[in-house]
RNA sequence: GGGCGAUUAGCUCAGCGGUAGAGCACUUCGUUGACAUCGAAGGGGUCACAAGUUCGAACCUUGUAUCGCCCA
């Protein structure tokens, strides 16, 4: 054997090994049938293998290799999501640098070159977590865009808008201007930047006037003067133009007199200026700003609660790339159609065509408009002015310079404000009234909930769950369509609503006249009739059936699918055209169109714990595998995807997806600093993997797994694991080098056919054992920090630092009796770590298993050990060697005080052994020679002076170094000794003299404290006489 | 502002009712026949602070301080 692993050959040449065996296919090696299922969640298909994803993914392999070791039905699947914005992100910035536009493509021709790209470079990420060694199933691997994926995402659809689980409306969405897509409210990060907030006059109607009253706390009057406008503060001027009301607090005295009148806004042509009613709403906080609050109810979502609760009405000022209106009906128009509603018209049922924004400012930039609105108003003396604070400290200016600064100055308050930001994007995100499709989050989240609330699901670490709970308590409506190309497109049609009304058409028949006036009035403002189906042929015969109702001839017109409205309007116009000369029914057509959206990803990856498995199909694999167990996930998608899965899993499959959601933190540098290129503290785990193999960096994952703490990955520390693997390596050379794999024979033998009689052989088995019973424990918990340190300690602190040591004596010198029994137990002790260590680190175990002896099987698909911990533990080999190893260090330690040269032997000297003391001795003497470095042991009666002493339960060493010791050091290294000691004699008196505790307290815990008084008490006996002894010399 | 959490050795963290642990770092010694990616020995902590519950508190309760994260 070499003396270390070479992980960079050995890594892909096992992996490959495994694949071509097909050691991770579902079902493999499985010898029960329980399933263990682990439904890996999808990494995009644009993403690359991060420490986050090492880390996760490290999880669940050591929990499938473990099920499988054990012989479970293991699936862990694997497979992408098709990331929509992220994807579609990746192949425009790929056209823009060959000064290309995704509009400059048909939205096919667009959605090609991302299924090309997707050939080409996408899922790079399973490429790299093969080097990782995640053992998934791999001709499994699903994608969220394939065909039966997308089967499964319509049918879910379909029939959740049949429930009424889905609708379409009119709502306030958060919209990204840079992508021109609606996204959810958790796809919005808000960051706190620098902003502003202006203060501006809103004049009062009819130049009215009241008496403006400011008090202190304590009712006195600190300001009193007539107005004859109200004052309003806000951090967004441009929006003003579409304010619907001017709104204060309904205990506000100061605006009390003039709350219903109206007043108008600052801005715009003053012929057209807007007025606005002066309303009270609880929302206004009284002690910020002016106290008045203006209400844009398209913008705003705090408005549009208040615009909704007082029936004020939303006008919508922005295009979908977040710059002002430029379409509708000249402003004139617009704004006089928006003073009659101000003045008590009719509105509308939907305000929004109604374009408010002044022409000067149409198609200016948001920020353009901003800074506009602010001079303008500015101009016309309407802001609310301050004194100039440059003015307190000009005294010294000096004449004729500049001019004199202006003595009052715009009320401009920089202020820390929240800004909404798209994760994807960067750009600032606007509040926008759209048409979007919302899945009706109330109606499916009772389930999700109970399924946590009564422990079906398990949310670890508990913390979670509280979290969960916080946040479906309080769900909002999901908004979940897209406009972008990349997704599933939204299965419903839309056709003109034809619904003629009774009055227009009382014969029930529509001549020529009327057809023509369907076309002239504007079938754009009539709506759109709706269906929802898999597919066009599905929705055509519900059309058909809606036409039935319809007047002749246009019950006969025979549905068609077009591109879009326009084109709808367009067929359907030249078909009546067509009519009208030929009076021929036979070529009406009845164009629709689909919609035109797509679905958010969310969606998608929500069906992901059975879309995977076939559904809608009743698959074998879903019947075996559905629900799955448990689900490892990081803490910042259980919104994303964790509750969804939840609810959508509950409201198709009408269970819950998983009973156990694992939930981490976000992984970190050695800091805690997150990681970011531009901080460049970024660890890519594949460098890593290159530096230190695979093995350790799964080590390092493993142990830093500690439930629900912070993770912070270090190079030293997986460098440390590497050494790790390095040790354990170096004991199977050990091993190898002493015969103790037979190598040419399959090796089957279990415990039970050791034998063991040789009190090291029995202590080493047991040792093995109870970490067995650790790492099953830590295991079944996921605390696979406890697992991981479990092994570390038994591999590293048990079998190489004691066992390899106490072996020599036998395999070097002993009988062949000796020999050959610890050389098996040691080829099963080793063989055994193998197996406990081969989900966290598969790779070199697998190596030297395959190394160090032929095999029924690869590692991988080897049994996990039953042995039970109480079945093979001897207490007295566990008691003798405990002793040994405490006499051992305790001789050592006294040698290295008193600076015995490390290669020195020197006798030992023992008084007062009883007879445990005299077997413990006897049994190991050859050992506790060699690895204390020790001559020989003499019985005394007492100890000559100047010898050092070491106490042991059973008698008391000593070692006489008379001649080289150093009297007071050594008495301070006893009275070293005493004072802790005496800590600890304190404390167990303490306790033992309180006469509750005897009555209170557990009886195994007073029979505890007593015997370690015994113990206490006999060392404290031994170090006095010790002492004693020093300062006779002395 | 609301919610969740953290504060333990120089660093990174376990421990979460029976009196303090690991790894790394540090100091000293050591090429003894698996391993210097090593071995041996050692130093280092009023477990953030205060009060309470308990025979007993790092651990439970309540405050305080500081720091994170999520949501407004």
């Amino acid at each position: 054997m070499e003396k270390t692993f070479d992980a960079t050959t050995a890594e892909p040449r096992i992996y490959d090994m495994w694949e071509k065996a097909g050691a991770f296919k579902a079902g493999a090696n499985a010898s029960r049938d329980e399933t263990f299922c682990i439904m890996l969640p999808p990494p995009n298909v644009t993403g690359f293998l991060h420490v986050g994803h090492a880390f996760n993914h490290t999880l669940m392999d050591i929990l499938t290799r473990w099920k499988r070791m054990q012989g479970y039905d293991t699936l862990w699947q694997p497979g992408l999501d098709h990331a929509g914005i992220a994807t579609q992100l990746v192949v425009e910035k790929q056209l823009a640098e060959k000064g290309e536009k995704r509009t400059d493509y048909s939205r096919k021709d667009f959605i090609t070159k991302i299924w090309e790209w997707k050939e080409t470079s996408g899922g790079m990420i399973q490429q790299q977590d093969k080097r990782l060694g995640a053992g998934m199933d791999w001709d499994r691997s699903a994608f969220t865009m394939d065909e039966n994926f997308h089967d499964a995402v319509i049918k879910v659809f379909v029939d959740m808008y049949n429930k009424g689980f889905i609708y379409r409306g009119k709502r306030l969405v958060n919209w990204d201007p840079h992508f021109e897509t609606a996204i959810s409210d958790l796809e919005v990060e808000n960051i706190e930047v620098d902003g502003h907030m202006w203060h501006f006059k809103y004049p009062l109607a009819g130049d009215e006037t009241y008496e403006y009253v400011e008090k202190d706390e304590d009712g006195n009057v600190t300001l009193r003067e007539t107005r004859d406008y109200i004052a309003i503060a806000t951090t967004r001027p441009e929006t003003m133009l579409g304010d619907g009301a001017v709104a204060v607090h309904p205990d506000d005295t100061r605006y009390a007199p003039i709350v219903g009148k109206l007043c108008e806004i600052p801005v715009g042509p003053k012929a057209q200026r807007r007025l606005i009613p002066i309303i009270t709403d609880e929302y206004p906080d009284m002690t910020f700003g002016s106290g008045a609050v203006k209400i844009t109810g398209a913008h705003d979502f705090n408005d549009y609660g208040v615009a909704k609760r007082n029936d004020i009405p939303l006008y919508a000022l922005m295009d979908t790339k977040g710059a002002m209106r430029a379409d509708g009906l000249p402003y004139a128009e617009a704004a006089a159609q928006a003073q009659a509603i101000a003045q008590g018209g009719a509105a509308p049922a939907d305000t929004t065509p109604i374009n408010l924004v002044p022409d000067d400012y149409r198609g200016l930039d948001r920020m353009e408009a901003r800074a506009k609105v602010i001079a303008d108003i500015t101009a016309e003396g309407l802001a609310v002015m301050i004194p100039n604070p440059a003015l307190a400290d000009a005294n010294d200016e000096v004449p004729g310079e500049d001019p004199a600064p202006p003595a009052f100055i715009p009320y401009v308050e920089a202020k820390k404000i929240m800004q909404p930001f798209g994760d994807r994007s960067k750009v600032v995100i606007e509040p926008m009234l759209t048409d979007q499709w919302f899945v009706d989050t109330d109606q499916i989240v009772g389930p999700a909930l109970d399924a946590v609330r009564t422990g079906q699901v398990k949310i670890m670490p508990e913390s979670g769950e509280k979290v969960y709970y916080h946040w479906l308590e309080n769900i909002e409506p999901w908004c979940i369509s897209r406009q972008l190309w990349w997704g599933h497109q939204i299965p419903v049609w839309y056709g003109l609503d034809l619904g003629v009304a009774d009055e227009h058409n009382p014969s029930g028949e529509l001549d020529e006249v009327e057809l023509l006036g369907l076309l002239l009035d504007g079938m754009v403002h009539r709506g759109e009739v709706m269906h929802c189906g898999a597919d066009f042929d599905s929705v055509k015969s519900s059309f058909v059936f809606d036409n039935a109702d319809i007047p002749s001839p246009l019950s006969h017109a025979s549905v068609i699918e077009v591109a879009d409205k326009a084109e709808a309007m367009e067929r359907f116009s030249a078909s009546l055209a067509e009519y009208t000369v030929t009076q021929d029914p036979t070529h009406l057509v009845f164009p629709v169109w689909r919609d035109p959206d797509v679905l958010d990803t969310w969606f998608s990856s929500g069906l992901w714990p059975f879309g995977t498995l076939g559904w809608p199909e009743n698959t074998p694999e879903l019947q075996k595998y559905f629900p799955g167990d448990v689900l490892i996930t990081g803490q910042d998608i259980l919104f994303f995807w964790v509750a969804r899965m939840m609810m959508m899993s509950n409201a198709v499959m009408d269970t819950d997806p998983f009973h156990t959601v694992y939930l981490h933190q976000l992984l970190r540098d050695a800091k805690g600093e997150k990681m970011s290129k531009t901080r460049g503290n970024v660890i890519d785990p594949l460098v890593m993997i290159d530096a230190y193999g695979a093995d350790a960096l799964r080590f390092a994952n493993a142990q830093m797994a500690a439930m629900g703490g912070v993770l912070k990955i270090s190079e030293d520390r997986i460098k440390g694991y590497r050494n790790f693997g390095t040790k354990l390596w170096n004991a199977c050379r050990f091993g190898e080098m002493n015969g103790v794999f037979d190598t040419q024979t399959v090796r089957t033998a279990s415990v039970q056919d050791l034998h063991a009689t040789h009190t090291v052989n029995r202590w080493i088995i047991g040792e093995t054992a109870k970490t067995l019973a650790q790492v099953n424990a830590a295991l079944e918990s996921y605390r696979f920090n406890d697992a991981a340190n479990a092994l570390y300690a038994f591999v590293w602190g048990k079998v190489c630092d004691w066992y390899v040591e106490f072996s020599k004596p036998m395999l070097l010198d002993g009988n062949e009796t000796e020999k050959s029994e610890t050389q098996a137990t040691m080829a099963w002790v080793i063989d055994q770590c193998l197996i406990m260590l081969h989900p966290i680190m598969p790779f070199i175990t697998e190596e030297l298993w395959q190394t160090l002896g032929k095999r029924e099987k690869m590692l991988v698909h080897t049994d996990w050990p039953t042995y039970q911990a109480a079945d093979l533990v001897d207490e007295n080999a566990d008691l003798e060697m405990n002793w040994v190893i405490n006499l051992i260090e305790s001789t050592r330690s006294a040698r290295a005080q008193v600076h015995v040269p490390a290669g020195a032997k020197v006798p030992l000297l023992v008084t007062g052994l009883d007879t445990r003391g005299q077997s413990a001795w006897d049994n190991n003497s050859v050992l506790i020679q060699r690895l204390a470095r020790i001559q020989s042991l003499t019985r005394v009666d007492s100890f000559p002076k100047g010898c050092v002493t070491i106490p042991m339960d059973g008698g008391t060493f000593g070692l006489p170094l008379a001649d080289l010791i150093d009297v007071k050091e050594e008495i301070a290294r006893l009275e070293k000794s005493m004072q802790k000691l005496g800590k600890e004699l304190g404390g167990l008196r303490g306790r033992l003299n309180n006469p509750n505790f005897a009555t209170s307290a557990p009886d195994d815990v007073v029979a505890e404290a007593r015997e370690n008084l015994r113990l206490r008490e006999e060392e404290e006996a031994q170090i006095k006489a010790a002492i004693a002894r020093l300062q006779e010399i002395g």
